[in-house]
DNA sequence: ATATTTGTTCGTTAATTACCGAACAATAAT
DNA sequence: ATTATTGTTCGGTAATTAACGAACAAATAT
């Protein structure tokens, strides 16, 4: 017999987007990959005051998230947003921003 | 002379908002609150899975963050959202998720 | 075959987050 | 004056996050 669950898995799911949001670098490289397609993390770390690293890591944890997704392009990675994901994330967020 | 700042204060406060919302139960929280006005967290200490003192973590994020606020009506304190705040946020995730 | 480019992974450190129960403070009720 | 209610704060622990430089892997270019 299952326990009652009081979260929904709606709750769930945006707490996980927003959490992958909720650095100021990550807000910036969906900022640019929501308004011009794709880009190659070389771009990024050259742009961003953080080691090349730091940067891998962060990446890493918007693809996780769902939120983008990363293409080889030997040898560099080209980096997009997920369409499928970000479409969801954007119904999440209107419906629990009520916008 | 000021260093070259690439982030900018709009992805740094969205960032803000977005971490506060990255938590299934605050945004559970932020659901019922946008729904229904007010509430008074000993009805959510009932309702939540977890500990008075961890809701209490909770809100205090989610106060910290400027999404909630709290008005003594001792000795209960009875949570509301934000408004002006709350009506930020939806500004920056309507830009920013280009909704 | 070797060097260069590109980005991840590893190891480390420091800071933050999540969670609990117990103790505390403030007010209301008896 | 005591007791009960309500919610925060404290102390502690475990887990996660953020950051860096160094080492590594894969592929291209020389």
């Amino acid at each position: 017999m299952k326990r009652k669950e009081v979260i929904t898995d709606e709750q769930k799911k945006i707490a996980r987007y927003a959490k992958a949001m909720g650095h100021p670098i990550r807000m910036y490289v969906l900022e640019l990959l929501s308004n011009q397609s794709c880009c190659y993390s070389g771009d990024l770390t050259e742009i961003l005051p953080i080691a090349k690293s730091t940067l891998s890591q962060h990446l890493k944890e918007l693809k996780d998230a769902g939120l983008i997704q990363g293409e080889i392009e030997a040898p560099r990675i080209k980096y997009c947003i997920n369409k499928a994901n970000w479409e969801e994330a954007q119904e999440l967020f209107k419906k629990y921003l009520l916008i």
